[in-house]
DNA sequence: ATTTAGATTGACGTTAACGTAAACCAAACC
DNA sequence: GGTTTGGTTTACGTTAACGTCAATCTAAAT
């Protein structure tokens, strides 16, 4: 027979952090911000394992050089209601512009990767020409 | 017999700004940062061709997501005495180092996009769906 | 019962990346 | 020769994204 504990983990502000690699003050914060909304066991925070992706969500975002306000939006799209026609297309152009925005920095990313590995060829030659 | 005009093009302040998209206060910021560093004629700055391209890289690098402290760093890369063999060998190191950022970036982008792309595709079954 | 360990909410501080306003020059035009 | 136009520096203001206390609460251990 086969178990699916109900709710498995649940974190603590400074565990979930931990986890991440930030700090709490870091997670309160986006909450204030109205990224996360952890569920509480009287006044503390308990983060689900949803709450743990969403985090996740929220620090791509970061790495990809987006503001908390552009990440919002972006995390705002997943909770639209799907039935709501009219909403719906207000998404797609979201959608749409976002993976504009992507595609854009897509192409930076290539060019300036080309551009450090051609930097790396003609390092790599000067080191060995020295060592010779 | 071909000429090449000894200097062509060289843009006041406003009109560098003008031609990039953004404010001279940003541009005369980033001097500050010591990240461009046009000639004077006078007491008034002027920018060349070459200016430009550099002006282009930094706003590449903001497209990016990085700071202006990093992008400072990936622009002296350019300026390394090549000859200076000790140098080199750091150089490698930050070439590698950001290297090493951008195809952890890579991968969060196509990520994210495969995630809009699907995303989209829902939308437009919904939109679809509604109109027949 | 009291200490302790971890949680909470303010409130203020800080850094980056500019914006904005003030006071000042200098060339050019009427 | 005054004035408009466009440049300069200096200084202070602002927003985002947290860091850093301080005061408080509370569940658990001693």
């Amino acid at each position: 027979m086969t178990f699916s504990s109900a709710s498995a983990d649940l974190y603590s502000v400074t565990e979930l952090a931990e986890e991440l690699g930030i700090t709490p003050r870091a997670i309160r914060f986006y909450e204030t911000k109205g990224l996360i909304k952890p569920r509480r066991a009287g006044t503390t925070r308990v983060y689900t394992y949803r709450d743990r992706a969403r985090m996740q969500l929220i620090l791509r975002g970061k790495r990809l050089g987006f503001s908390l306000a552009d990440i919002k939006e972006y995390l705002d799209m997943y909770d639209v209601d799907p039935s709501r026609a009219k909403q719906v297309k207000l998404l797609l152009e979201k959608v749409d512009r976002r993976i504009g925005e992507l595609e854009q920095q897509r192409e930076d990313l290539e060019t300036t990767l080309a551009e450090l590995d051609e930097m790396r060829q003609q390092c790599v030659a000067k080191v060995e020409g020295a060592t010779q």
